[in-house]
DNA sequence: CTGTTAGCGCGTTCAG
DNA sequence: CTGAACGCGCTAACAG
């Protein structure tokens, strides 16, 4: 039934010549006969012949696959750079195992095992909502196997990054909002422990104290931003619930933030006139919402690109240099309704 | 520096005993004495032993890989397949391969030709918006290597394949349009080529007839549905030029049905007074426009779950007689504003 | 330009 | 219950 799998020794005994000689033919080695070449090709493609990536990969101790592990497949920004991240790999000859850590930590660590025994040449990770330490990355630098991490960081000795400067990016929107004649600014994030969303603290902050508005505690939200379980709907009600009442908020995520502009309204808030709105990643959703939401442009699948560029050029050996670099990608502010209390510009 | 990888002769010679018993304690062989194994999994973990999954693969001829071709990887019903397929494949010890055809024919050729050089166990595809024909899968089913499709499907031999009823769906939908009042819908939706299409469009002529509506050429838009390239501005045009100008409309679709309904507004037409609208998926996206966007439930997470544990049963032998069947999801109409002529229900 | 040889690490007969 | 020996298919010396 399955018919036999054939190897370079089926070739080498249909042509009579060696299976070294077979398997430097298949790989267009410079040493071959151009004849002898055709000849080995030829006979390959007719007797159905694909060459056994194990065989290989036991000889040469790599798998030409790429590790990636993400927080979640189910977001617009993750699926982006994914994107990137495939059409770059696919290009360059390398096959992505991607896997999930459904922001849980511990997943996190059993992806990075199953990823560590599957042998990946080399790791792209943005972290889970809650790791707190990266020491199952170690056996990955113990090793010497390339590991990157993009968006959700951690400064690893060795690891580049590949990241957006989401400090600026926070100040120039929460900027942007005091402009706007807001006053009292909530803050809407994730768990701070988790670079992109410190920082964009940190820039909120900073834009704050930069125009004399004074931060406390009470004006910051965290949460899951997991549009996809309900979270929203709390949030929504913390900030309804702030006394006084904010005139506006920064939310570090578009589509939690597209649902808490519906929570809002619900409740009979006029957004931007009682609540400015601003979101963050520039995802789809932000221009189809009414009223479009003012949001930082992400590049997520440029992100994607250059992840795995990086981490493939140094595979490849062209750049030993660029181990502890940390790629800053640009992002943008783009101003839409949802900001605009003095109306259009 | 690199450390050097160890295996299990290493580990024999640690122990004093043989390479064989090694490798049958570690993989928990039965005849295996109690202590022994003990042993050996100790000082394994103690030298930081992994198995070597290539020496395995050779010898074993599996791969415990699955691989899977995607149309796209951003867009949220794909996401939210391969996250189910993900979960259940992770948690059966299966790696996912995952690569995008980018709606191409040829790109799906040369991801079909990749996943199986890199010997997949089984492959599970969505079909590219332009494939014509199945003939580059052929090579995994003479060799035996289970094929699965799901959402854009072909009826190829020996495989099973994972839908909604997309007919049922459609028809349903149109329904409800033709129950609000509409007397001329028109129907935006991808290549007929495509089964998911297809279905669509032959349910929405059928409810049309059995409603004593008449369907016409003219009120057919064929696009892309690609969201993320500005088709859907074409697409709406085309809709505002149709004349008498249609006063409902089945998007199959929810995101390129939210941009349109933008264009729409943006050219002065009320949704659902002048036009309502109807998409499909029950993309969160649906829920967030304004009016919401009534639409067909699509269980996309359940779908990746579904397929994958399909093929992994059948991979495990558990079901041999599964091959040709047809699993058929359930989806549901969600009625919301975008559709409602007649006001609340 | 081509062939010979050897070994990558594992699992599996077949013998004890 | 354990060991010896072989081979999965490929590639990299080393020789010619």
């Amino acid at each position: 039934m399955k018919n036999k799998e054939i190897t370079i020794y089926d070739i080498a005994k249909a042509l009579d010549i060696s299976p070294a000689t077979v398997s430097r033919g298949l790989r267009d080695h410079p040493a071959i006969n151009r004849k002898t070449k055709k000849k080995i090709m030829d006979i390959a493609k007719e007797m159905g012949y694909r060459s056994n990536t194990f065989a290989s990969s036991l000889r040469l101790k790599r798998t030409n696959t790429i590790g990636v592990i993400v927080h979640r497949l189910d977001s617009y920004f993750v699926a982006m750079v994914l994107a990137g991240m495939e059409k770059v790999a696919s290009e360059s000859g390398y096959n992505l195992i991607i896997s999930q850590s459904l922001e849980s930590m511990a997943k996190e660590v059993a992806n990075a095992n199953t990823m560590f025994n599957s042998r990946v040449d080399g790791l792209m990770v943005s972290l889970a909502y809650d790791t707190e330490d990266v020491s199952h990355f170690d056996p990955f630098i113990t090793k010497g196997i390339p590991l990157l991490f993009f968006d959700r960081v951690y400064k690893h000795k060795n690891c580049p990054t590949v990241v957006i400067d989401n400090f600026k990016s926070a100040y120039e929107i929460t900027t942007h909002l005091i402009k706007q004649g807001c006053k009292r600014i909530a803050h809407v994030t994730g768990d701070l422990k988790r670079n992109v969303y410190a920082d964009r603290f940190e820039g909120y902050k900073k834009a704050l104290e930069d125009n004399g508005l004074v931060y406390s505690d009470e004006l910051l939200i965290i949460n899951y931003l997991n549009e996809h379980i309900g979270h929203n709907v709390d949030a929504a009600q913390q900030l309804l619930n702030m006394n006084p009442r904010p005139d506006g908020v920064f939310i570090t995520n578009d589509a939690f933030a597209a649902y808490c502009m519906r929570e809002l309204r619900l409740a009979g808030v006029a957004v931007p006139q009682d609540i400015a709105v601003a979101g963050f990643n520039n995802d789809p959703i932000s221009e189809l919402v009414d009223p479009n939401l003012t949001t930082i442009n992400y590049p997520s699948y440029e992100m994607g690109e250059v992840a795995a560029k990086t981490l493939i050029n140094h595979l490849k050996g062209e750049s030993n240099m660029l181990l502890t670099d940390s790629i800053v990608l640009k992002s943008e502010l783009i101003i839409r309704e949802s900001s605009l209390k003095k109306g259009l510009l």
